[in-house]
DNA sequence: CGACAACTTGACGGGCGTCAACCGGAGTGG
DNA sequence: CCACTCCGGTTGACGCCCGTCAAGTTGTCG
């Protein structure tokens, strides 16, 4: 029923930004029983209107939650790495409003709720942690809201990429100037509101402009500053989680 | 330092839909310190990069939270009525990430951060009301990002009149198919990524259909089966919080 | 080497933005 | 009580950004 030593090394670090966790803060959230399961690329793991019983935590791999409207458009609402938890609101809610998906292959923990609420009470600065964890995810959408709502594609496309690069290297996983893109031109055109042709094309001009140079999906930004401006990004909405 | 009696009662009402609290809880909600200011249309009354210690709750009535856009584009990102807690992400994201505006002459109330930190810690099943209330906010904007991002003109504010109108019945503010709406038409625009312009005319063709009937901001909906199609609009991302 | 997914490119069209003028009601002050 | 102002709403002409459609091209994995 419990995984192997130091599943939780990600997470752990990440809420260990967010608040002030003692020796025994972390050995309670290490303590936690948890099931994981390795799942395949382009695999749903949480699905919309289904009553969850647990949260998953990805420890490896790339994933991303969407919802689909009725005329059948996707909308992407976020990207996932390592460490992060996909579906923590379902601590207090008990149905998904939207489904979770892997993008390459993963590995992911389940934890059952009923421990998460325990571990709460019994240490209030793991929730605490926990609840700021929330607090920052929705203070993402709400840049997205105002990056799917006002912005033009490139800004659009910039400040996707941005974040992702961000978040990216405050993970530990490298340098913000450099590295790969684990997601199709599909997969950013419905995150961004719009579609994989024009995502091409507005890709193609941010390399004729000299602010990225592109290998296959390897990015690599060639001007970081002006990739800023061009996305309207400032990172304060990512409170520090970055 | 403290307000009026029973200042909090719709706030008490709506925090009940989502958790059991016990006369202890409500008490201990009742006796929170605050103080109430009154508001006039069209004030903002928390400002983005604002160090924030006091939390608002909205006692009576309309407000909306939006952020700027570097082009000067202005997003919406929620509407309130009498009863919501305006900016409870301040209980542990020290600076405001977008702005709170009043629509209409408004009453505030205040309430300490420390003091509301207390009573999470001393009444937990009060901590998972408010937290349960957070994760619904955070649904909310999940559903506006599909709503801005993948929706038509037509749709987008079929879909926002839908939620007013149901969030609305749900505070026991009457028949969500007859109110009146606060807010401006360019103020729906800014909520749908439109301009006030086709905000208009598309509110013209439902009137043409026959699916709505305005007088004025006075809508009533003659036909809300085709509205909730029109709109793509299910409320289960409300999480029953209506 | 065939199949398939992801990416690329071009031609074309439409939904919605832009610009600009005008209207109507509410408030205000002479 | 009427003129003036201002904000919100309404209407029409025009144009662009981005979607649509469709045909390649490339890379990868069996």
């Amino acid at each position: 029923m419990s995984g192997q030593i130091d599943a939780f090394g990600a997470m752990i670090r990440k809420l260990e930004r967010l608040a002030n966790l003692d020796e025994i803060d972390r050995a309670a959230i290490e303590a936690l029983s948890f099931q994981v399961s390795t799942v395949a690329p382009g695999e749903t793991i949480v699905r919309e209107g289904q009553r969850v019983s647990q949260c998953c935590v990805l420890l490896d791999g790339f994933a991303f939650r969407h919802k689909v409207a009725a005329n059948g458009n996707r909308q992407i609402l976020s990207f996932h790495l390592p460490g992060d938890i996909l579906d923590l609101q379902h601590l207090f809610l008990p149905r998904a409003d939207h489904n979770v998906q892997t993008i390459t292959a993963a590995q992911v923990a389940w934890i059952p709720i009923d421990a998460l609420r325990s571990l709460i009470r019994e240490r209030p600065a793991v929730g605490e942690a926990l609840w700021q964890d929330s607090l920052i995810d929705a203070s993402i959408f709400r840049e997205w809201v105002l990056n799917v709502g006002q912005r033009d594609a490139k800004s659009r496309i910039a400040h996707m990429l941005c974040e992702f690069a961000i978040r990216r290297a405050a993970a530990g996983l490298g340098s913000p100037e450099q590295f790969e893109l684990p997601m199709t031109q599909e997969q950013i055109a419905d995150a961004t509101g719009l579609t994989s042709v024009h995502v091409n094309r507005m890709l193609q001009s941010f390399g004729a402009e000299g602010v990225i140079r592109r290998d296959k999906r390897n990015i690599s930004v060639a001007n970081w500053d002006r990739m800023r401006r061009v996305a309207d990004f400032d990172p304060a909405y990512l409170h520090a989680a970055a």
